[in-house]
DNA sequence: GGCAAATACGAGTGATCGCTCGCACAATCC
DNA sequence: GGATTGTGCGAGCGATCACTCGTATTTGCC
């Protein structure tokens, strides 16, 4: 609750060991998960003293935080690139590149995102601003699928929905960052791409199919 | 290893204790994860002292393999009755209600189970023995989506496609058991349902929009 | 160079956890 | 009843973990 008025001055070398020990942090939290992930072992792989880590941390629990938290931001810089009102009229095939595109890419990048803010064994810093997150983007996501859905949607519908797509993108994505980088990992975001645009056609198309009512076996790519 | 020649007679009582411990360690792990969770706590929720824990079981990693291959076992038993020869003829959205609702309801039933199955902080025994069902329930769907596709797929595609339609049921699972018993989960059931229908649809229906009720009498049983 | 602050170290401390052990009670068999 | 064995207890042991502290070194500034 209080501010410090001593905002203790850094040196470089000090914000230096500071991300080293963050992608410590990120490397052993990923391998161990948070709980299992000891405070030494972080030191080791940042090859650094424990003395030194707590140089700069105040306890474990603030290293998850911070990694966390730095996460976040680089999450929310990506979703707030993603969600623009250009990408909000786009056709649908496209709006689901523009979306999806760039999350599998965050996640596949950083790893440590989904180790940290999936497991329930987190402090509860960390899970409240994950359910922050969680909660900005579903609203994202329900307010795209509101722009784009033909006939509009009840509320309740437009919960149920915004909610099923979001999920339905996190069980592909697991899928996608588990699989070996390269055309097999390019491949599974193709078939995810596939889910959602079957999903969500008969939604913004009214009650056609698909978007393209052109040649009934596409079977493309 | 070694079979152990003794099977160590056991009472009614201890039987009993044994069923006790591994619902007190279900609660546990399902609450704080695997690594959290202390013999001690398990002990002190089964309402018994530290020692009576350690006489049924060695250590806690065989706690969690019991308690793993238990709700393994009984997941095979549920996918046994899901996955038949005449289940793998029904139409689609049939055939999803067959696969989908067993499985939707053993794992509300039990939530230990995905708990358990999920952590990268498991035992490795426990996260062998996952695989195992993983793989098994996996080329149960892949067999199924074999004999409903037209016209067949490659065997590339065959995988794929499994592999995704395994996945994105896992998301929507995962919103499922998390949301409240009642109305709003059967709803979110129902969700499912339709992105699995409108995903697998066009294989299977060549190049339908939907099921198209063609064959009106399947009436067998 | 000289000083103060920041950085680095790593053995050590207290707490917690997995697990043990000695002993007492209860059930079963003769 | 006596013998044997399963059941139950809980204080306590060794290991590990989060974290500290006294001290040595490096850096920024004059």
């Amino acid at each position: 609750m209080s501010e410090d008025p001593r905002p203790r001055r850094r040196q470089a070398r000090g914000e230096r060991r500071i991300s080293q020990l963050l992608q410590a942090a990120a490397d052993v939290f990923c391998a161990n998960g948070y709980t299992a992930a000891s405070t030494n072992a972080i030191a080791r792989e940042a090859k650094v003293s424990p003395g030194t880590l707590y140089q700069y941390f105040p306890n474990k629990e603030a290293i998850a935080i911070e990694l966390g938290g730095r996460l976040i931001h680089q999450m929310r810089e990506t979703h707030g690139q993603v969600f623009t009102p250009e990408n909000l009229s786009l056709p649908l095939p496209e709006l689901i590149d523009a979306v999806l595109d760039p999350m599998v890419e965050f996640n596949c990048a950083n790893p440590a995102f989904l180790a940290l803010m999936h497991g329930s064994e987190v402090p509860g810093r960390i899970a409240e601003e994950h359910d922050e997150l969680h909660a900005s983007l579903l609203s994202q996501v329900r307010e795209t699928i509101r722009a784009q859905a033909v006939p509009p949607l009840s509320p309740e519908e437009l919960d149920r929905v915004a909610d099923m797509a979001f999920a339905v993108f996190k069980g592909g994505l697991a899928l996608i960052v588990a699989a070996p980088e390269g055309p097999v990992r390019d491949a599974a975001v193709a078939e995810l791409k596939k889910v959602m645009l079957r999903y969500l056609s008969p939604i913004v198309g009214g009650a056609g199919p698909g978007t393209d009512p052109a040649a009934p076996a596409p079977a493309a790519l």
